[in-house]
DNA sequence: GCCAACGTTGGC
DNA sequence: GCCAACGTTGGC
């Protein structure tokens, strides 16, 4: 069984639409250490939530990490980690962060707790709870 | 654009 | 090792 995450991204800056052009992306420049153990923890064929945050505000779709734990290259000093992610589909009905806050499942999930996290775990009963409302 | 939350840095 | 000051992130 995969692990699942979800991981921000700031759509102007690299959002769900270039992850399609590119087809396969690099998810780099991590500079917090909590989000550094979550990405370390990601194994190849793991899910993530894609999230747009400062626009958008919502979980656009799904895609898979494709390369596990490889060095950050925007970091110069080699300590960060990046994986490589492809986009697996995209979901009918996005889910914004204002449903996730109004569904009390969600209520405990590190994406609300811990607004500030980039790249946060998503237990598998809270990814089936928000792959029903943006798909179900 | 503002501000709250959080992480990091540096003086002591 | 504590804590105030500062910087950054991200929701509003």
């Amino acid at each position: 069984m995969p692990n699942y995450w979800l991981i921000k991204s700031e759509p102007f800056k690299y959002g769900w639409d270039d992850l399609i052009a590119e087809e396969e992306g690099v998810w780099d420049g991590v500079r917090n250490h909590l989000a550094k153990n979550n990405l370390k923890a990601m194994e190849v064929g793991d899910e993530c939530f894609f999230y747009h945050s400062r626009e958008g505000l919502e979980i656009v779709g799904i895609c898979t990490v494709s390369v596990a734990d490889i060095l950050d290259p925007t970091d110069e000093t080699g300590k960060w980690a990046a994986v490589k992610v492809k986009p697996k589909r995209k979901f009918k009905n996005p889910v914004s962060l204002k449903q996730i806050k109004a569904e009390p499942k969600l209520a405990e999930c590190q994406l609300v707790k811990l607004s500030r996290l980039s790249v946060a775990q998503i237990t598998p009963e809270d990814w089936q709870v928000i792959c029903e409302m943006a798909e179900g």
